[in-house]
DNA sequence: GCACATTTAAGAGTATTACTACTAATAATC
DNA sequence: GATTATTAGTAGTAATACTCTTAAATGTGC
């Protein structure tokens, strides 16, 4: 544990020097440029955990923000890539939660259950990671980021890249298990599915608890996938 | 392959002279109950396939429909309640559907890959039941499903019973796990990860390939989920 | 066959939302 | 200190979500 925290520390001092990157087609002007700009993303993030994205209008936030609608025009052009910003940051900041949790971890199959135990992590306490919080970016993400891709716009926003983020975490996973099992020919299939499952299993315990055997603190959710992984690989 | 189209006649001839049920608190005047209603839905699974769910509006529905606004709002209170009807119509759809094709196999390990069968199946060739157009409401459910659950207005809908439609199908397809092992004690886990995982694959293998290791005719998706289950089931 | 009640759909509106063009204020550079 | 960029605010328009009222059609009893 004291190691752990430990860790924690230094990742905390290198992020401090480091920023997570989004595709730039993402925003009008760099959120990260101007005060506006990062409270948009800030004050974004806390009014679309409390209303939801379907609620959420640039009208709403601006006056929380007291600003105006057209200033936050500025940096996004629709809520939509407000959302894509928001989970591609998210993205981004967990491969480098996978780099650093699988470093130096010989056993393939232990990288795999360290990895699932990154992708299930509870992120509470108020963590905040610049002007994220991360927190709560994670109940958004579990909540809306399938939103960002469940639209018609899927295949213009997969040309131009706004996916990579995720695809890159995919990728890490996906690797990982083709390492412990080089005969495995459904390593990307399997990892969406427990990233998939994890946030739908994490939303059902919240709201539909009958649609899931994990309590609302998801004590063996990590558990789950990484038995169920590991008994996929072994066949 | 004879006795399965001859089955499929049976079933058909069955289903003509029945009605799938769905929560009556769902529309403001049953569709089924007049012309314009069954145009309603019949027309709004076209559409939303066409455009997508964010983009669908009564009017242009209306404008479809050669009627207005008005006379749509009389059936469905929002385009939400009309995706909630048409989803929990399918999830009716497929609970027969699963109970058919279960029926009179004594192997639970056997009736489950019957059932996931069911859940992955292609609904194609223009399949209509009714006024649905089942292979539409397939596609719909793929893209748009979630978005009934993944809402700020999810608590209320499932106070009054929206999502039991979704909970029967979860429940037929536990309990065959529970009987194939009694010891078993994350069935909901693994059956909600089965058939959000056939929807993401699906969806991906369609959009996003660099996510699955699935073909666009999901040929091995049956076949990958059954095995999932069963080598989850027997550890 | 006609009065009456009910059902059905259309018309006409209001409030909100999404988005844009233009203008004023501020800061940066020469 | 003048000029040029940058930044944010004002004031719109068009589309959307939703409601209230009215007209037409249908059905029912006598």
């Amino acid at each position: 544990m004291v190691s752990r925290c430990f860790a924690r520390r230094i990742m905390n001092n290198l992020f401090g020097t480091m920023q997570i990157q989004v595709n730039e087609k993402l925003y009008l002007k760099d959120p990260n440029s101007s005060e506006l700009g990062k409270r948009i993303v800030q004050e974004g993030l806390i009014l679309i955990d409390e209303i939801g994205l379907e609620s959420l209008t640039f009208r709403k936030l601006a006056k929380r923000l007291e600003t105006t609608e057209s200033s936050i025009y500025r940096y996004f052009e629709s809520k939509f890539k407000l959302l894509l910003y928001l989970t591609s940051w998210y993205w981004g900041w967990l491969e480098y939660q996978l780099v650093f949790a699988t470093t130096n971890i010989s056993d393939p199959k232990k990288r795999l259950e360290v990895a699932i135990n990154v992708l299930a992590q509870d992120v509470t306490s108020e963590e905040t990671f610049g002007v994220m919080n991360v927190a709560l970016l994670n109940r958004i993400v579990i909540s809306e980021s399938s939103k960002a891709y469940l639209t018609k716009e899927v295949d213009d926003a997969n040309k131009v890249g706004f996916y990579s983020g995720y695809k890159r975490v995919v990728k890490r996973v996906s690797d990982i298990m083709t390492e412990a099992n080089p005969t495995f020919c459904f390593s990307h299939t399997l990892t969406t599915t427990i990233i998939e499952g994890i946030h739908h299993q994490k939303y059902f315990a919240q709201h539909l608890p009958s649609l899931t055997d994990i309590n609302k603190k998801s004590e063996n959710l990590a558990n789950f996938y990484t038995q169920m992984a590991l008994s996929v690989l072994d066949k």
